[in-house]
DNA sequence: TTGAAAGCGCTAACAT
DNA sequence: ATGTTAGCGCTTTCAA
């Protein structure tokens, strides 16, 4: 048996009231039954127990992270954030993976809900409608990360989706490029997907480029899918001198398609990601890709969501946070 | 306020007890009543307060994951394990970033200690005599994941590091190669790593081959120390034929370094990781490797915690999983 | 089969 | 400044 407030109090000859108020700070309390008090915890090891704390005032101080896979890189660097900041402010952080699946996400709502955390951060590939539904009216706060929707006044950190795409496109032009493709995700109009599509596409009107749908492919955040793409690409011979992936992942896969068949990466064609995730710089070639500010993102997440569970103002919901194009070796001047 | 097994109670017309026996099964109750009460669960969208639950049962369905880095490629897929697993069990996780530090260790054990953990799973780069010390009288059981000591009784899961190395270096021999650097990590006696260095050691030694300590160097599983060593041996013109890094992320590192330097491989030098993360397969060239079963090591600790837990017989506290020597691109013959 | 009541460890009125 | 007491929402004796 761990040692209680009553011990505590018995042994230091005074109410648990007291002993709660030298823990907590919460009232005065003479300095000389404080010192003993205090003499005693030490003594005793004692540690407040949490949960009947939580059940008096309400607060677990957990908060709860939806992702849906945590082994992958891009999500390993924001949980980092999320993680840091989260204890810095001495809240705990109960993780649920979901992989990506609808069903597993609304279970977990319902599940951290159930285990009174104070507030969620969501991460998801797909913000559908039905999860839309259920954040609606959700009375824990939740921050969603890289994902905001008009129909919701959720919270959000995310970057610029739109501009970013519009930069990566504009600076394969610029390099040249007229032949580019797009490895997009999903079609969900909720998520920043459509964005980056919307990017490509004003990069190329402006330039005077006509879409060539078939150019455009969904890759599902996958790597094989990827490749798969590129493959049929070759094989029909479309092969564009351009590939602008909307991941790491995907990239890699694009040019391990690439380098599988012969051709030369950047000189054959160029090849650019998305996230600048710790792959972008180990692979070889070294990837031009977007920086995103993972950690921060997780960091800034977290800080929402305490902010908005400890009623503090939070000025704005949707927060954007900056990106920028970091130039490597996968990406050259067009082949003329 | 949300509903309690008060407001049912009352809205059914029966005592609290007799809610809390349906929703738990734990006494009969009569069909009549139980539909009724069921009902009621029902209409009011009821859940049990697990909180209030955890007070009285001493259980918090809580399990504490410390681990070095979440964003890394080997404890990513680790924690899928964990996670799913736990979840299979009802246990929820807290999850723990300590960046390798002792401090934080020691300091998060005390939190999820305090936070009522039921159990604990524990990895770390560095098993340092301090916190064996804690470990020795910590009365939440814990498990270890990829480490173990003769100093110490705990629980652990991993793979036989001495054998692995040992397959690893004798692959390397029958490969032609005489001159084979070993990049390793920590000097802790506590850990695998000494297991690898002795596996490394005795497959040079049968196959009569002397020891070179200026070949055997420290790279704490870091890319960029591995990056370094490599440039060293180039620069002293001590290249060997074989590199065996104990990590794939390490191995990396140095083919990079030879790359950037002109060399190819493996027909320059044959490089070998260890671990099989996803990178393992992404990278060009595909790394030659120790798979690991990391999914399964996650699940494997979580279940023995779980069982440990509910004082169901644990057959073996050490737990051994097999390994695999994978065969790809970055090794072959030496150059002769 | 059901209900009343005690109590898990704590906080926060309220009373002194 | 300190103590008394009533809960928080639940499980579990004990009695009926």
């Amino acid at each position: 048996m761990s040692v209680t407030i009553k011990d505590v109090a018995q042994r230091a000859g005074v109410s648990i009231s007291t002993v709660s108020r030298v823990i907590n700070n919460s009232k005065p309390v003479s300095n000389e039954i404080r010192q003993r008090v205090l003499q005693i915890i030490e003594e005793t090891g004692y540690t407040p127990n949490p949960v009947a704390r939580s059940l008096v005032m309400k607060k677990s101080q957990l908060i709860g992270v939806i992702v849906p896979d945590i082994s992958n890189f891009f999500i390993g660097e924001i949980l980092n954030g999320i993680e840091e900041i989260g204890k810095m402010y001495t809240y705990d952080i109960l993780l649920c993976n979901t992989y990506g699946d609808l069903e597993q996400e609304l279970r977990y709502l319902k599940l951290l809900k159930g285990k009174q955390v104070e507030g969620i951060v969501l991460m998801t590939w797909d913000l559908q409608d039905k999860l839309i539904d259920y954040l609606t009216d959700c009375e824990v706060p939740v921050v969603l990360i890289n994902r905001n929707t008009s129909r919701l006044d959720v919270p959000s950190v995310s970057i610029d989706n739109f501009q970013a795409s519009y930069d990566m496109t504009t600076y394969l032009i610029q390099n040249g490029h007229k032949e580019i493709a797009l490895i997009r995700n999903s079609l969900d109009s909720n998520t920043f997907c459509m964005d980056q599509y919307n990017g490509y596409k004003k990069a190329l009107e402006e330039n005077g480029i006509e879409i060539n749908e078939n150019l455009v492919q969904f890759g599902n955040f996958k790597l094989d899918k990827a490749y798969e793409i590129v493959k049929e690409w070759i094989h029909s011979d479309k092969l564009p001198t351009a590939i602008f992936a909307t991941s790491d992942t995907m990239a890699i896969g694009a040019i391990n398609c690439l380098l599988d068949h012969g051709f030369q990466v950047p000189n054959d064609v160029s090849v650019t990601g998305f996230h600048d995730t710790k792959m972008a710089s180990f692979y070889r070639p070294t990837l031009t890709t977007i920086r995103q500010p993972l950690y921060d993102m997780g960091a800034v997440a977290i800080r929402m969501i305490i902010k908005i569970i400890n009623k503090m103002e939070v000025n704005e919901k949707v927060v954007i946070l900056p990106h920028e194009l970091v130039e490597r070796k996968s990406s050259g001047p067009a082949y003329l």
